[in-house]
RNA sequence: GCUUCCGUAGCUCAGUUGGUAGAGCAACGCAUUCGUAAUGCGUAGGUCGCCGGUUCGAAUCCGGCCGGGAGCUCCA
């Protein structure tokens, strides 16, 4: 497709052309602030940015400064030109350049490596490219810096914190501002706006990260545990509950203490040290070793909606998606070993199952063994390994996320897409070695003998809390029927069919919906708007129409009026809506 | 936790160079009884996040703390 090559459906151009407005990001900024070091400045999904190492903190007004000097670079049709040098005359040039992070850069490069440089105008740049030819080629009215942040050097927060310029440019205006356009019209679904003007769910500063939910979020909630206990159920499950609240012998022997206890919270209880659940495993395993079991009661899947706190770092907060404390749809499996292909490929199937009623797309990822591990790294080898397997044998497309398991198991992990194009971590599959050796779990094999079980960990929701943001933002809060908090409404044009209104209203509610009903003297108009607003999803209007030939007016979210039916026909229409699974 | 921006009524926001606060929506009251996205009039509501400083005087300037947004780090 020839004729595409200079356009951003060429995602090679697309790349080249925010990485070559990144350098003129850094060409900018070293045009006005020459003291500045400059890191890296890659092109990203939706734009490029550069990380800055500068003296000066840029204010919004320097931003724009930044952005006007851009626009004159673009202008000024500089080309781009590579040149290439061995490592130590590259060295060299960084050195006398004066960029001591560019230097650390190419030290990190091999012997041997060429390394190359981008030149245009005065600025010289160490880069990889490819890059388009001129600075011309980078439309000046269609560039836009959109914000300027902190981000540690390399990523690691032992590291210089500097400063990221993000930005984000298209070939056209019009295709920038439809960018800007839809961000701006993503952040209506925002949960955080949602759960505040539909009634569901909010924060306070009184508790930062413990969430509060309310009436109508409550539905929701609920609704989704319906759901849940029946699939779970269907699944083979059965469900416990374990307390909040294990003394420090409990997480000392259950690795936490070790690896967790930045995140714990801690109290104490007439004098012992006692600590607050921050995963529900430990509780699960005391629970699994009140008795015996035997080979033929395996594999028994246990789940638990528990209630879970961990202290999260101020800044990681974010509505209902990160928080400090939050229910897990949990579950633990104990098997054999012969049991764990079944058991992974099953769950697979399981969280498939889960995301399809909701219409979710996910990405998958499997997090192999950490720094910080517990246990035989052969073992880890072999957990790997095990998830691999059945990920390949169900076809599903993952990456790989280096070093990011728990620190007792590697984990298969489901993430969904927030409004604004975020992934957050919902379902997660781990694959456990380690605690049933801790806590000397045992099961009677077919021998006779004792044996250790394997134990899986999961979650298929994730959080309830960080899962019902998700579906918040999917939906735009126009939640499905099932799930609505209030699923009906009832409407009486005026005073005088408020009784057959009423009469409306107690037949659909006897009938299982959650029926409201609007009889203040409002114009019909305003009552349909707020229903409207409220996002539910049937409005019956009644007037004397209706009173007299005993019909219902329906009104649909999302069609408009929709005619006149009876009661049967109305519940008759309903009824595949009202229950999904 | 870090960088940066922000914090005025339940919500969305005004408040010029410092002179002790305003609108719309919501709430409440009265009138209105109306056919598919806003009926009118009225009432009430705020230690301007908190603490301290500068000043004759602070919502406004300065400092600290608390909370929030964006991002980094971390994670369900």
């Amino acid at each position: 497709m020839s004729e595409n090559l200079y356009t951003f459906e060429n995602e090679t151009y697309k790349t080249a052309y925010r990485h070559t407005s990144a350098h003129i990001l850094a060409q900018a900024v070293k045009r006005l602030y020459p003291d500045a070091l400059l890191a890296i400045g890659p092109a990203i999904e939706d734009g490029f940015y550069y990380d800055i190492d500068s003296a000066t903190a840029f204010t919004p007004e320097d931003i724009e400064k930044i952005e006007a000097e851009m626009r004159k670079i673009c202008k000024e049709k500089l080309v781009l030109e590579k040149f290439e040098l061995p490592r130590a005359e590259a060295l060299k040039f960084a050195t006398e350049q004066n960029e001591p992070y560019k230097v650390e850069l190419i030290n990190d490069l091999p012997e041997d490596a060429v390394i190359s440089f981008y030149k245009q105008g005065e600025f010289t740049d160490l880069c990889a490219g490819p890059h388009v030819d001129t600075t011309a080629r980078v439309k000046a009215n269609a560039l836009k810096l959109t914000s300027c942040t902190g981000a540690y050097w390399r990523g690691d927060s032992n590291n210089k914190m500097l400063q990221r310029i993000y930005g984000t440019c298209f070939m056209s205006k019009p295709e920038l501002d439809e960018h800007l356009r839809k961000i701006e019209e993503a952040k209506l679904r925002d949960h955080r706006k949602l759960g505040r003007e539909l009634d569901l769910f909010s924060l306070f500063e009184e508790g930062p990260g413990f969430p509060f939910f309310f009436p109508k979020g409550m539905v929701i909630r609920n609704e989704l545990v319906n759901f849940w206990r029946e699939e779970h159920r269907k699944a083979g499950y059965v469900e416990i509950s374990t307390p909040l609240i294990l003394n420090e012998e409990m997480w000392k022997r259950s690795g936490h203490w070790d690896h967790y206890k930045d995140n714990m919270y801690f109290t104490k209880i007439d004098d012992s040290d006692y600590a607050i659940k921050p995963m529900n495993c430990p509780g699960g395993i005391i629970a699994y070793k009140r008795k015996m079991w035997s080979y033929r009661e395996f594999p028994i899947r246990v789940a638990e909606l528990g209630l879970v706190h961990r202290h999260e770092l101020s800044g990681a907060l974010h509505g209902l998606m990160r928080v400090r404390n939050f229910t897990q749809d949990d579950a633990h499996l104990y098997m054999t070993p012969e049991h764990i292909s079944g058991e992974i490929v099953a769950l697979l199937e399981l969280v498939d199952k889960f995301y399809k009623v909701f219409g979710f797309d996910y990405r998958v990822e499997l997090s192999t063994r950490p720094d910080d591990f517990m246990g035989a790294r052969e073992r880890w080898d072999e957990a790997e390994r095990l998830l691999e397997d059945a990920l390949k044998s169900k076809d599903v497309t993952y990456r790989i996320n280096p070093g990011d398991g728990a620190f007792y198991g590697p984990k298969i992990d489901f993430h969904l897409v927030d409004c604004l194009g975020r992934t957050w971590q919902c379902a997660t599959l781990q694959l456990d070695f380690q605690m049933p050796e801790r806590f000397e779990l045992e099961y009677v094999g077919p021998d006779g003998e004792k044996h250790r079980p394997v134990m899986i960990h999961r979650t298929v929701l994730g959080s309830l809390e960080r899962f019902i943001a998700i579906l918040t933002e999917h939906y735009a809060g126009a939640f499905p029927l099932w799930l609505a908090p209030v699923q009906v409404i009832v409407m009486p044009i005026t005073d005088r069919t408020k009784d057959y209104a009423q009469q409306i209203a107690d037949a659909l509610t006897d009938s299982g919906l959650r029926v409201e009903t609007d009889f203040r003297s409002e114009k019909i108009g305003f009552k349909i708007r707020e229903a409207q607003m409220q996002k539910i999803p049937y409005m019956l209007v009644l007037g004397d129409k209706e009173a007299e030939s005993g019909l219902l007016t329906v009104r649909k979210r999302s069609d408009g009026d929709i005619g006149s039916m009876t009661l049967p026909e109305f519940f008759e229409m309903i009824s595949a809506e009202r229950c999904p699974y």
